[in-house]
DNA sequence: CCAACTTTGTGCGTGTGTTCACAAAGGCTT
DNA sequence: AAGCCTTTGTGAACACACGCACAAAGTTGG
């Protein structure tokens, strides 16, 4: 499920506090869902709630992590180091998560070389024995869309078999493959569309006529 | 429709290749999706199709952009210039989608007053004058997580309606106000979970039952 | 030890999104 | 001009997610 991580978060903080249990209710207010929908996902782990009292925070934390696999390291490669690879290389929030940034890679010859975060950036040619070597199993792609799509079928050659992909294409990949992509662009259009929409839908616009009667072109 | 923009983008990429006429299966697969659900997501907005030759790309490009508010400009702020906020600052992916950034804010003074891709940045201290002034509908999100909540009630407050939050937070907010969420930590989560999924599940460790047992703390 | 209270776990009705499959519609060829 | 071929638009079945509401289960207080 995809909330878990929302709860794991809440609970953390929860832990934080120094809070040891938690009513569905509480929680579910925490992460901003449904306490009906919280208990059902909870129940698919098996049951861990105490009826009358509510979740151990400690033992639910433990739980949610085994179930999301963070009880193991995770390594990762971060490709392509432009301005959005070096914010995600000196992201706090992986490595608080068990993500280890194993690799830094790009393409070009001026930026190899540069120590970021800790890390030197390597060149993408060695990518298939960086992801061996170090055994990578998640992949971060963050180069220009037209090289995403190349680099993509490298990884998967070389083994990876999941991926984020911060570049704007819709990338092919074997069924194997799990492919997870944030688009900044796209967030900000849907946010455009409801914001319009508040403003009283689109407008009545009459350079559409226009172009519906073949006068005009866009 | 949160798929609009990914049609967008396919037609967009269809239109440099200088095609005219596009069929819904072949969108369909440009955009990653089902041929019917694009016909359906399509005939919402009104038939632009023909029977039997497709859709008009240029046609298709325009109607869309409405729909989704494109054609008007909107202006956006990004409150925290950190690493993130920096690589925000300089996509070039906003630009080109009618999203003008006319501001960039941060609590730190050692970087208010720092040129940024054009722009230099600003203290959230004149938050509430710069929204106003400028007009700014659409704020992004970058700060630390101990400062979000704070940062969104002053911009709700400042008459901002449209949110797109980088913060590890639940965010409170009117229900007027629309925020969409983009947690980078939270992704690589979700992966890490599908990744042990084909690893074959979680595994049985021996740990577990110590800890059910109450003989292990976590 | 019993009764009242709290909170979980879940059965069920509802609504929404997805996909198949096909009839209707338009263009093209002869 | 007539029939064939391609492609749209959509009806209908299916699947799934959501949230209400309640019974079961556990705790607390007398």
């Amino acid at each position: 499920m995809a909330r878990l991580p929302v709860y794991l978060r809440a609970l953390h903080n929860l832990q934080d506090m120094g809070v040891a249990t938690v009513s569905s209710e509480e929680l579910a207010t925490a992460a901003g869902v449904n306490s009906a929908k919280l208990r059902k996902d909870l129940s698919h782990l098996g049951s861990y709630g105490t009826r009358g009292v509510g979740y151990e925070v400690e033992y639910l934390v433990y739980q949610i992590s085994r179930e999301l696999g963070l009880t193991q390291d995770w390594v990762v490669a971060i490709i392509g180091v432009g301005n959005l690879g070096r914010a995600l290389s000196g992201y706090g929030g992986f490595a608080s998560r068990g993500f280890r940034v194993a690799a830094l890679l790009d393409a070009d010859p001026g930026v190899v070389g540069e120590r970021i975060s800790g890390l030197t950036v390597e060149h993408t040619d060695d990518l298939e024995r960086i992801v061996k070597d170090r055994e990578v199993s998640i992949a971060v792609i963050a180069t220009p869309a037209s090289a995403a799509q190349s680099v993509v079928d490298r990884l998967v050659e070389a083994g990876v078999t999941s991926v984020l992909n911060f570049a704007p294409v819709v990338l092919s990949v074997p069924d194997s493959v799990d492919v997870r992509k944030v688009d900044l662009s796209i967030e900000l259009q849907i946010l455009a569309f409801h914001e319009q929409r508040k403003a009283g839908g689109p407008m009545a616009d009459p350079v559409v006529a226009e172009y519906v009667e073949g006068r005009l072109t866009v």
